[in-house]
DNA sequence: CCATAATGTTAGCCTATACTAACAGAAATA
DNA sequence: TATTTCTGTTAGTATAGGCTAACATTATGG
């Protein structure tokens, strides 16, 4: 498959995944979860959870009890924590490190949440890991960091990043940008 | 609007963008492009490329000229740009430092690119730029980390980073990742 | 110069995912 | 208990974005 297409061949599609960890987190946050739960959580219609809520019921990863309160399967467990473990290590990396405002930091990460694979995610929060340790060499080199970015933005004509501006991160071919 | 609804927002959607940015490499490469030429680079049809095209046409990002050969608008030439941009910066960022294996970090690439923000595109470059210079605190933090990413897979009960495991990392409630 | 090939477009179909409207059954409450 | 409200579901609609098939037009080359 062309690379660009396995953009819809994720395990969960966008809306799939946002359904999957609205029941983790509703029945992590009151105890149960129903599909007019989920519904107002997301803003959506209950009808629209209801039938998203059975495709995923299908595909194995909820399950319903007598009185229609749902349950997540071991594989349903598994895949969303997987996404919000993800989204953890993102909103964390834009955020603390790369110092994104956190709206928009929480707008990238629900974008992008359920679509970096596992081996991306697990070395983000290796790095994470690292980049938050109280290693004393890694803590200055954080903190020069953001003093360099405040006194120059983009650090486009910063004098400890002039070795590689723009040129040297862009083949020739993209450098056109004008 | 829900932040997890703004999926849908983009400027352009995953289609949309790959559809401008391939005309905007195929001029590059070749110097013209038409919908036949997008078809076969996408790998889909040509009359799914026809009418896609036609939509960014209408949005003005594309026009074409008596003999159907493409050309970008100024805004069009902008959009693709910054996504090319992105897609740059986050490719070396999973590729040069996490160490994300080519394949993967390119699918992984292609499949938010188009997504992030400004924003955090922009923060990113100037991180990446920060962590390529030749400033020799950096070199050495970061040859650290790959180093400890060897010998400890995860960084998971790394000696460096014990003080911040998953523990600190995770909120309370998502710990019961078991 | 005519035949074949390439290209662009339209039409109809499919899936996914949202919506509203309508309605049946369960739960809550006056 | 009777009524109201909540819940789940179905049906029909819309949009987006793929697909194939068919066909007209344009290019290419024998």
């Amino acid at each position: 498959m062309e690379v660009w297409k396995e953009f819809e061949a994720n395990q969960l599609t966008h809306s799939a995944a946002h359904y999957l960890v609205a029941v983790h987190d509703l029945i992590g946050e009151q105890g149960y979860a129903r599909a007019a739960d989920v519904a107002k959580k997301l803003g959506i219609a209950r009808s629209s959870a209801s039938m998203g809520l059975h495709a995923l019921i299908e595909k194995n990863y909820l399950k319903e009890d007598t009185n229609k309160f749902l349950q997540m399967t071991p594989d349903g467990k598994r895949v969303a924590e997987e996404i919000i473990g993800k989204k953890v290590v993102l909103k964390r990396f834009f955020q603390d490190i790369l110092k994104v405002k956190p709206y928009q930091a929480e707008v990238d990460t629900c974008k992008i949440e359920h679509l970096i694979s596992s081996e991306t995610g697990a070395n983000l929060l290796a790095f994470i890991r690292f980049m938050s340790s109280a290693d004393p060499q890694v803590k200055k080199v954080l903190e020069k960091f953001w003093q360099l970015s405040e006194t120059c933005p983009g650090l486009k004509d910063c004098p400890v990043c002039e070795t590689t501006c723009l040129k040297e991160l862009m083949p020739a071919k993209l450098r056109v940008v004008s």
